[in-house]
DNA sequence: ACTAACGGTAAGCTAATACTTACCAAATAG
DNA sequence: CTATTTGGTAAGTATTAGCTTACCGTTAGT
């Protein structure tokens, strides 16, 4: 078996597709049902499916049962842990940035 | 002319995929030259520059050439502005769930 | 029981995109 | 000047992944 994903990983290829980003879009103003959430998007309603899917997978919605209807919300745990994850990510790029431009500085000197 | 393409969705759609990741990682801890890159990765050292220019694109990476070598580093402005897109786009998710709750508890009482 | 609404899954098609090889230009070293 | 290093681009291939249609199970209403 091939390693496992983290859900990090999971959220950057979840949001890294315009459609399932645009559903995100509409779940993060209310919860939807799956019918609600495909209404006005240019694709077919298995397609919607296919992308809730996705999204549940990287832990950044949640779904909840209600008679027929399958209502999807974001996930404020998964959603949490990815805001977690991205600080420290720009944080360290941003720190590595700024250490450099102080050894910059130092040549300079 | 197609509508043009927001740099936040460029960067999503950048860091949707996990080569242009392990690339980006590579450079959150130091510059580093095309051919250092390329360097451990599983693809070829073309393929790393189709990744660079996406990246690029996306405001993510900047270039400093030094003789004939290109050397790329992590987008100091374009990572604070992602950053910032990013702080908008969790606080908002988060507070539509908050204002759900709020509802629920609401219907409790 | 019948019917309608909701929605997940399978199979297959298609379009997007990641990858390779081949090639070329620019800069540096000898 | 020649050889080497570096790396971007083009063309073509191949794999990925998003989409559609078709189908089926479940729940609710009449």
């Amino acid at each position: 078996m091939g390693h496992a994903i983290s859900n990090s990983e999971k959220a950057f290829n979840a949001l890294g597709d315009p459609t399932r980003r645009a559903i995100f879009e509409k779940l993060r103003t209310s919860p939807l049902a799956v019918v609600d959430i495909a209404e006005g998007l240019p694709v077919s309603r298995p397609a919607v499916s296919q992308h809730l899917k996705v999204l549940r997978d990287a832990k950044l919605i949640s779904i909840n049962q209600q008679g027929t209807k399958n209502i999807y919300q974001v996930d404020r745990d998964g959603i949490l842990a990815m805001r977690n994850y991205l600080d420290k990510f720009w944080d360290e790029a941003l720190g590595a940035f700024k250490l450099l431009a102080e050894q910059e500085e130092k040549n300079h000197e």
